[in-house]
DNA sequence: AAAAGGACCTGGTGGC
DNA sequence: TGCCACCAGGTCCTTT
């Protein structure tokens, strides 16, 4: 489920529920994550606290005095901040357990998300190291993705959605930015112009930021709801809508698939 | 070098 | 009700 509004959201919860405590064991039930689970967690860990979180993309980067515990959420994944005794429901396959009877416990379903440990300086980890500009960050710009599109014959909708261009545009946002700058998502990103470039950047954008300003809403419920966030009910305009009339009155929502994902658009709002 | 497709998983839904 | 095909918010890796 999570897209980039989530993962900061989670950022968040985590880092106001534990930072600086001391973790004072991890319990690993499952190590077949998208990568092996390392096994010398427990020992690594112990007697660690965490420094600080940063999110890079959706990559939740753990500082700890000795490196850093890299997770990704995959599609399913979602961490909850709960009292140590709580009973284990399935799929809950990690506990980091902390002073203070508190335990941060990672839930994963499909088993895609991962969690990994670096020592080396986290920028150079090779799952790091490649990754494009932050979507909220004055590096994204209009003219960044003409620059980067200019040989790219792939949809813009997957050109916007590569991680090595820039990171954090999951498929909900995708359909949405593309809808509201009017560009059609099968476009070849080297035929967009830099002027509609700097439309998508503007509501790229802005649609990360409502969504997170709306996932904050969920953050003082982190310990105790299970990790839905309130982003997915803000106003969708394309997304599964496919059949329903646009707002723009002429046209209904079509659904197409592109790079194996679904795609939604108004053929009017988006001529080709 | 770029693009396309496969791979990794489980759970929910809708059709028959 | 049961079975089955299909779909899902991600992204790395291999093949073309």
């Amino acid at each position: 489920m999570p897209e980039l509004p989530e993962v900061e959201t989670t950022k968040r919860g985590i880092l106001h529920n534990l930072q600086s405590k001391t973790v004072s064991k991890v319990i690993i039930r499952q190590t077949r994550l998208r990568w092996p689970v390392p096994e010398h967690l427990p020992e690594t860990l112990s007697q660690q606290s965490i420094k600080t979180i940063q999110r890079r993309g959706k990559y939740l980067l753990f500082e700890f005095p000795h490196g850093h515990l890299i997770s990704h959420l995959g599609m399913s994944g979602s961490f909850r901040v709960l009292p140590a005794d709580t009973p284990i429901k399935k799929h809950e396959h990690i506990d980091l357990i902390f002073q203070d009877n508190l335990c941060l416990r990672y839930h994963d379903p499909r088993r895609f998300g991962c969690l990994l440990w670096t020592d080396q300086p986290i920028e150079q980890h090779k799952l790091i190291a490649v990754l494009g500009v932050e979507p909220l960050e004055a590096d994204l710009t209009g003219e960044y993705l003409y620059q980067k599109s200019r040989a790219k014959r792939v949809a813009v909708k997957n050109f916007i959605m590569d991680s090595h261009i820039v990171v954090g545009v999951g498929n909900i946002y995708a359909n949405e930015a593309l809808f509201l700058a009017n560009i059609h998502p099968t476009i070849p990103a080297q035929k967009v112009s830099l002027e509609q470039y700097e439309q998508l950047v503007k509501h790229i954008k802005q649609v990360l930021t409502t969504a997170i300003q709306q996932g904050g809403t969920t953050l003082r419920d982190f310990t105790n709801t299970d990790g839905q966030a309130g982003y997915f009910q803000q106003i969708l305009h394309v997304y599964g809508k496919a059949g329903k009339p646009c707002s723009c009155g002429q046209a209904q929502i079509e659904k197409i698939v592109i790079g194996q994902r679904a795609s939604y658009f108004c053929p009017a709002c988006q001529p080709i």
